[in-house]
DNA sequence: GTCTAACATTTTAGATTTAAAGTATCAGGG
DNA sequence: CCCTGATACTTTAAATCTAAAATGTTAGAC
């Protein structure tokens, strides 16, 4: 039986407070939300499709680069280690969804990209996919969308100048 | 080495392009946003104290609770499965820095507590930690704070009532 | 008292993930 | 050409995480 424990509201948030610093309520909340959506997402796509997030995550990078990708660009967007990238990518070439095929200039690269049967199974998961976040996110409104985005936007400027 | 991939402008965002759905792109950024935070403080963690998150996510969770805790309220808490608090916490008993003692009015249940030599351990950690994620979020102003806090919440609501 | 179902936790098996080391390739200087 | 260092990717070892099964306990129905 699965015992992984629904998210309420006994999350991370939990730990702090009132008189905690604000920065890290505010990263706690963020995680939360973060969580509660991602272990949904999970729990669908196996369900549904019998599949994981990474694959899913590989997958659509594809289908949003028909020109491909190397395995250091799928690295980077996936934002996880080069040797996870590699796991996954044998998986799904295994599976025939996607190709790994040298790059004439370069015989470091390869280049990626999603076969028919890659796109073809992956359009129906993204539909089914697109209505869940829908379904979880969809009931804000126009401006409160917008604001939440330009938000984390300027949260997103806030962190990277620390990058070295 | 490591070769995890820095997050820059190239990241879970740029799978989609301006014609994709609101809600799509707003759980995409926050979770790059969330991404991004997270990899940053794993890697302090393990350059400056040896350790991992989840094991100072655990150790945190009881900090805030000074009476302690069962195994499934940090199950609850640090959103993951129970099987996973397990074997965190026999780690973290094995270095003496937790308490597993049994509750008296049900054997079922087991009261999970820092030891003083694991709140000691954990001060020093968590007063980095916090400058950590100043650092990344403090420089953000009061009124930012509060409206991305307020807007998460809003956020958190509109995902929960899907539990079932 | 005995069943039954729910509960709290641990165990198990397997997949994922990471950091680091390893392999191969490239680019530039000498 | 021969280094050297950087780059692209894979492999490795260890930790994490999950879902499901197993164990032991409790509570309520009968």
């Amino acid at each position: 039986m699965n015992q992984k424990a629904t998210a309420t509201e006994l999350n991370h948030e939990s730990r702090l407070q009132s008189e905690d610093h604000q920065s890290i309520r505010l990263w706690l909340r963020l995680l939360t939300c973060t969580n509660m959506i991602e272990q949904r997402l999970r729990a669908r796509l196996r369900e549904e499709f019998a599949t994981t997030l990474p694959r899913f995550d590989f997958m659509a990078q594809l289908e949003r680069a028909p020109d491909g990708l190397t395995m250091g660009e799928l690295s980077q967007r996936m934002m996880v280690s080069g040797g996870n990238v590699s796991g996954i990518a044998n998986q799904l070439e295994g599976e025939g969804l996607i190709d790994r095929s040298p790059v004439p200039d370069n015989r470091r690269t390869l280049c990626v990209k999603l076969t028919d049967k890659g796109r073809t199974r992956f359009v129906d998961m993204a539909v089914a996919h697109e209505g869940w976040v829908v379904e979880m996110l969809g009931d804000l409104s126009q401006t409160e969308h917008q604001q939440i985005m330009q938000h984390l936007a300027q949260l997103k400027c806030a962190v990277v100048p620390l990058e070295g």
